[in-house]
DNA sequence: CAGCCGGTAAACAATT
DNA sequence: AAATTGTTTACCGGCT
């Protein structure tokens, strides 16, 4: 326990940690271009702007079908009454109605990506709001929908009902109920090449959409056509050729920025259960009836029904336009289907990132205010190391308890690294590695929690063993402990290691052995294991060369924002977004945030080469910006380390200094 | 695909 | 003699 606080702990300065390998920052950038290149191609509306617009569509006309349907029930005579039946119901409740759920892998995702700065955050938290308000109104008319439905089905079953109107009904019921599983279809194709294209990664276990099997070759022209009319408001995503005018919709309705949403896949699991909590609102949400002239289907003159862009001069004729070409009809209907799942898939996009900014706002305040009680699960993170697939188990034979299945997800702090080598955290510094992938570094705050989060959790460190063993040792008055002093450190520190002790101590002799940076002194009591910082800075470079993935996301001077731009290009990647893509850069929320961390980089640099300054200036800014830790970039964990190194070595060594160098040629060359 | 890394398992020797 | 400590080799999976 006292080595917990000791003081001796100055050690390990700032170092930045990095992690050796991150895989998965390479990913999401790549998947982030993928994004872009399928996606940015065809437009020049801002996605954001499509999605909105596209949302907006889907709510007005489902409104409309809404107000229609209403009529119909009240007596009001309209044009084709029963359309629906039962049946329709189910697949669109079933299918695109249901929020998702998280799952594992993002999870995952969203625990490697938690370095947002409270700006980005900020705009994140700000879209995913206006896109819940309007996921809340879609769910209401949903809900009201299939309220209408079986209210329709109710009156039609108990009046006996005219044969007329059945027999009208029938046959377009079937028709359409047809139309529909070929939309289904179609969307499949889509998802599924979405998927060769990268830009979808679904989780394993995940079954795609529920579709029935149809044969494909069936797809009516009309059917194609709406299709085409639907896809071609997110041309961003779907490149494919059939892109028609892209246009409709963004031009006209909305706002003038942003982001889109591309991303639309559709997920498959969306299916399956989630949901949203979303409460049904109330419908007095709907604002467009108050405000005729803006109607979401009407702008700049042009129905923005999608596919549509029929002049219409004045707003009455545009009404009536709606009324008459868009009227509840087989072929509206399943405009608005699509329509809808593609706000679902919006929906399902807003969802994970409400879930990540939760996650993140948990990560970045609620720590203080909570106690960890839930710390994080970093579990996670290991698990993912060391499968992907898996779920929760985590594959190894590790003993990982589902701890804290509240687990809250914020994770990312995986990393770690910074250490504050002087205070911060009493406690103990850092630990460093992270598995090898996901090295996002950590700051010390992070460490701190995650170090009492490790002490109760049996989740697996995502810390190399090595690691491990050096922070042990470092943390020791002494910088030296027996091998048996290790052992009780481990247990002692992480409650992962309070079992399948065979396993794990076989592990940490096979690395005192295995690594030079360990060495072996005979002392009067036996022997005891120090740490030689040489050694053991030396091994990084090698790693941190095999990191270029990761650096090719930063840019060369911003090293440190890096994290940041991981995360929001994850982010945005994942819900393709591009609108931070190309916003991040120039955001000045974000450069600024930009700056500071650079200024941490510098200063970590800095201090690196020179001696123990360390981490606290560099530290200091991201901190003053906010307690956001942002997790450094990892340029290298020999940075951090490096100060560790003149503690032990107490001496500048030149290699220090190569290895350094080089690992900043490394990632200039990456970046450039 | 090769190479590197880290984790795990295990055999074996030396020491306590 | 048993347990502990160290060393070494092999294999596997992930990543670059």
């Amino acid at each position: 326990m006292m080595q917990e606080s000791g003081p001796e702990t100055k050690s390990n300065g700032s170092a930045v940690q990095n992690g050796s390998s991150s895989g998965s920052h390479l990913l999401e950038c790549g998947s982030l271009r993928e994004a872009r290149a399928n996606g940015e191609a065809a437009v020049d509306v801002a996605p954001a702007d499509l999605a909105h617009a596209q949302q907006q569509q889907a709510l007005q006309v489902a409104r409309q079908l809404l107000l229609q349907q209403q009529q119909q029930v009240s007596g009001i005579k309209s044009p084709k009454r029963n359309d629906k039946q039962p049946a329709l119901q189910v697949p669109v409740s079933v299918a695109m109605m249901t929020p998702q759920v998280i799952t594992p892998q993002q999870m995952q995702q969203i625990l490697q990506q938690q370095v947002l700065s409270p700006q980005q955050l900020q705009v994140l938290l700000q879209q995913q709001q206006a896109l819940m308000l309007q996921q809340q109104q879609l769910q209401e008319f949903y809900k009201k929908q299939q309220e209408q439905l079986q209210l329709q089905l109710l009156q039609q079953q108990h009046a006996g009902k005219q044969p007329k109107e059945q027999q009208q009904v029938a046959p377009q019921q079937l028709a359409f109920q047809q139309q529909l599983l070929q939309m289904q279809q179609l969307q499949q194709q889509h998802l599924l090449s979405l998927q060769r294209q990268g830009l979808l990664s679904l989780p394993p276990g995940q079954p795609a959409l529920p579709l029935q099997p149809l044969s494909q070759g069936m797809i009516p022209a009309e059917l194609q056509q709406l299709w085409k009319e639907v896809t071609s408001a997110h041309p961003a995503e779907e490149t494919t050729g059939s892109s028609h005018g892209s246009v409709d919709l963004t031009t006209a309705t909305c706002v003038p920025s942003a982001p889109a949403k591309t991303s639309l896949l559709m997920n498959p699991h969306a299916s399956t259960n989630g949901q949203l909590s979303v409460h049904t609102p109330k419908r007095e949400s709907v604002p467009h009836e108050e405000h005729p002239h803006s109607h979401p289907l009407y702008g700049h003159g042009v129905c923005k029904w999608p596919g549509c862009e029929a002049v219409c001069e004045d707003f009455p004729s545009f009404l009536k336009h709606l009324n008459s070409e868009h009227a509840l009809d087989d072929r509206s209907t399943a405009q608005c289907r699509v329509q809808m799942q593609v706000v679902q898939q919006l929906e399902l996009q807003l969802a994970k990132d409400k879930e990540r900014l939760q996650a993140m706002m948990t990560h970045l305040h609620v720590k203080s205010t909570e106690p960890k009680a839930a710390p994080q699960p970093l579990n996670l993170v290991s698990s993912v190391t060391l499968s992907k697939s898996a779920p929760e188990a985590s594959p190894q034979s590790l003993p990982h308890t589902p701890t804290t299945p509240t687990a809250p997800l914020t994770p990312a702090t995986q990393g770690a690294s910074v250490i504050t080598t002087t205070s911060m955290h009493t406690v103990g510094p850092i630990r460093r590695r992270y598995s090898d992938k996901y090295n996002v570094p950590i700051s010390s705050a992070d460490i701190a929690q995650n170090q009492e989060f490790y002490k109760n959790a049996e989740v697996r460190p995502p810390f190399t063993y090595a690691s491990l063993i050096r922070q042990a040792i470092l943390e020791s008055p002494e910088k030296q402990l027996t091998l048996n002093e290790i052992y009780n450190w481990f247990t002692r520190m992480f409650a992962y290691f309070r079992r399948n002790a065979a396993t794990w101590k076989n592990a940490v002799r096979h690395n005192l052995s295995l690594h030079k940076c360990f060495v072996r002194v005979e002392n009067v009591k036996g022997a005891v294991w120090t740490v030689d910082e040489v050694e053991f800075q030396k091994r990084r470079p090698q790693k941190i060369s095999g990191n270029p993935s990761l650096i090719k996301n930063m840019q060369s001077s911003h090293a440190y924002c890096t994290p940041l731009n991981a995360a929001l290009q994850a982010s945005m990647a994942e819900n393709s977004i591009p609108l931070y893509t190309t916003a991040s850069l120039g955001n000045p929320a974000l450069g600024g945030l930009a700056s500071a961390m650079r200024e941490e980089l510098n200063g970590a640099v800095e201090h690196a080469n020179s001696t123990e300054s360390d981490s606290s200036p560099g530290r200091s800014p991201v901190q003053a910006v906010h307690p956001v830790h942002v997790k450094e970039e990892p340029l290298d964990p020999e940075e951090a380390e490096g100060p560790l190194s003149l503690v032990t070595t107490a001496n500048h060594s030149p290699e220090f200094d190569q290895d350094r160098d080089y690992e900043d040629e490394a990632v200039n060359e990456d970046m450039e």
